[in-house]
DNA sequence: GAAAAGAGCACTAAACTAGTGCTGATTAAA
DNA sequence: TTTAATCAGCACTAGTTTAGTGCTCTTTTC
């Protein structure tokens, strides 16, 4: 239905808090790093899987990583440069909505018997766009301002 | 990742095939009815699932049926009448993007620990908002069209 | 009747998801 | 130099979901 795993939701959580913790102090002030334990001992997640989610979104490119004691992770981007869609993409892949509607078109089409003589292939390739359009539209800096409308959609600009 | 289940799939394609029908009838004339079979005749799908995938959506009152010999299933309304919403929720609910975003809010939170202090339950839930918002605004008639964009976001008129 | 068609229920196999176990590499601090 | 915190990587299990099929029953036209 539809749904983001729980791995994304875990990631989400995880920078989200980030970037709240970002929006907290001076502009100028390097991020600290922040260790996958002490966000699971601020959110009741399983450790190990908010821990899987992190090491995703570091080795995508959104988080930096700093180990030994006193290691940890820190956003590698400001958070009004980093898209949800982006986000999901690293966890998840990107929303392909159809088996063969993929982003890169012909290549994952090789399966599909339907596709000769299918109707809904362009329409849905449109949609996914659309979604997609949403999603890379969506800031993580949205997501942490929790007044706010995060799609646009919604609001007086739209 | 943001995919529709293959029994979704079916039930547009037929759907679509039934639009397609209707717009080279005259507008005046009555819907004929066309058999599970039929359909799965032209689309090399699986026929019993495309049968399942049919017979929720005239539970779910998009489709009208007819049994017996020469009888099978017909759009109970214009095609430009029905949204793409209310077919997904039909053929696998609406969706939730999250196990705690469900529409109706509340009812579905019980059993997620993070709640009380989830920072991405509320926009999350207004994310999910967009999406619904986009597939309640295309209609089974926009699908048809296949040189349309189905979404209307990136035509002259949006 | 016979055959075509939908209605309903149940079942299996494959894929995916959620979560855990374990080991290794790196680094600050005692 | 030892220790402990922390990230990195691989593999595994159990549960759920998805895709697809089997079978029987009812309805309706011919």
């Amino acid at each position: 239905m539809l749904r983001l795993t729980k791995r994304t939701e875990y990631g989400l959580i995880a920078l989200v808090h980030m970037a709240e913790l970002a929006a907290a102090r001076p502009a100028e002030a390097e991020a600290e790093v922040i260790s996958a334990r002490a966000i699971g001992d601020i959110f009741p997640v399983p450790k190990r899987m908010l821990a899987e989610a992190l090491k995703h979104l570091q080795q995508g490119g959104i988080l930096e990583s700093t180990r030994g004691v006193r290691g940890g992770y820190r956003l590698s981007r400001p958070a009004d440069q980093v898209s949800l869609g982006e986000i999901v993409s690293i966890l998840e892949g990107p929303p392909t909505l159809t088996s063969c509607a993929g982003l890169g078109a012909a290549s994952s089409d090789g399966g599909c018997d339907v596709e000769p003589v299918c109707p809904i292939r362009s329409p849905l390739a449109r949609l996914r766009t659309g979604i997609w359009t949403l999603f890379e539209g969506v800031t993580l800096q949205a997501l942490a301002d929790r007044s706010a409308d995060p799609t646009g959609l919604f609001s007086a600009t739209g």
